[in-house]
DNA sequence: AGGAAACTAGCACGGCTGTGCTAGTTTGGC
DNA sequence: GCCAAACTAGCACAGCCGTGCTAGTTTCCT
């Protein structure tokens, strides 16, 4: 039985193990017990990879953000400034089953950060980088219009606004069943990347 | 000692008890014991008031949402508008303490929804009127700018647009140090309601 | 071949959980 | 004065928690 295991490969198994557990029976029911339970293993074994119940947490809410950046980075451009924005920002909504997980279990991990305090670093550097993500892409779209007679519109603010605007849609995006016609949302963020981009 | 007890009273305590527990450390520390003890309690007294712990924090939520809506209320209108509509959705936003316990407490109690059933219609109810409060204020200006010639724009989009902006600002306000100033959340509030109201 | 390391497995401990239950204490109404 | 009700207090139970620890099994390296 024991035989050579890939460490990497295996953590990846229990940190889908632990979105499993969140999404399904709330974060309340996250424990060794639970995830080991979820992955078929028995505590032990999930303890030789992750000694503590901090550990485990930390490394998942860890990949789940480098799927997140993986999937945007993957994004294909087509050079329409503006499509691209769409398309780019849309990869943080919660639209498909997956990214909806994502979502899921990053405010889950985010109100247990008092318990596992290491969580509080990991959830800042998320936020920045998407604080970044949508500064960068309301500079891109600003720069492209830029003397078009429009009035100057502050990059920083913009970007703010914008990433204020893709977390309240996301919120109530996922507030949403599951299946629900999200294109009020879209239309939504059209018309604010539009705003940028034609100084409308 | 036991004399005749205001039941209302006592439960007011024991939700500000939740509360403090909540926000100082963590929802995963939420328990009867604890609670009781915040409130200086036994827990068998706790429990005369709340047979279960799901009453008690569904109380503790509801009772939450009824103080936003009452200070939401009491907000002196001056007939500005404009600066009305801000003063209102400002009270919204954690930038007193207040509010912004408020809000932790909020979200933390959306994460324990999975845990406590009876606590989703709550939350949901409590984003439907933030919802309506948002496009109730969208529309008011709306119409009071109508026919100005600007381009028509749809209240219902408005609404859903303000009401975005007012929970991601509210995350990122929350996510900056309790000191920290504001006003740059405030700046593109005003933006917004600038632009309802005038069709800039 | 044999020892070290990797891996699985699971017992045991103290501590925390919600809640059923009983008992004691004080009060208000008769 | 007395009794029922209101209230406080806390014990007890079964269950879950994270983790320290030991032991068994398989693999790899020398």
């Amino acid at each position: 039985m024991p035989r050579r295991i890939d460490v990497d490969q295996r953590r990846e198994e229990l940190a889908a193990a632990v979105w499993n557990v969140v999404r399904e029976r709330g974060v309340g029911a996250l424990s060794v017990r639970t995830v080991a339970a979820e992955a078929g293993l028995a505590v032990g074994s999930l303890r030789h990879v992750f000694p503590t119940r901090s550990e485990l947490v930390v490394f998942s809410a860890e990949l789940m953000i480098r799927r997140a950046t993986a999937r945007i980075d993957a994004v294909p451009r087509t050079g329409d400034l503006e499509r691209d924005a769409l398309a780019l920002v849309s990869q943080v909504l919660p639209l498909a089953p997956d990214s909806r997980a994502e979502l899921e279990v990053n405010l889950a991990l985010i109100a247990e950060a008092p318990a596992v305090p290491e969580l509080i670093p990991v959830r800042d550097r998320a936020t920045r980088e998407l604080a970044d993500f949508c500064r960068s892409i309301a500079a891109v779209l600003l720069a492209e219009s830029a003397g078009r007679g429009g009035p100057e519109i502050d990059a920083d603010r913009a970007g703010r606004r914008l990433h204020a605007l893709v977390d309240g849609l996301s919120l109530h995006l996922l507030a949403d069943p599951a299946g629900a016609d999200p294109e009020w949302a879209l239309e939504i963020l059209r018309d604010e990347l539009a705003g940028l981009s034609a100084r409308s």
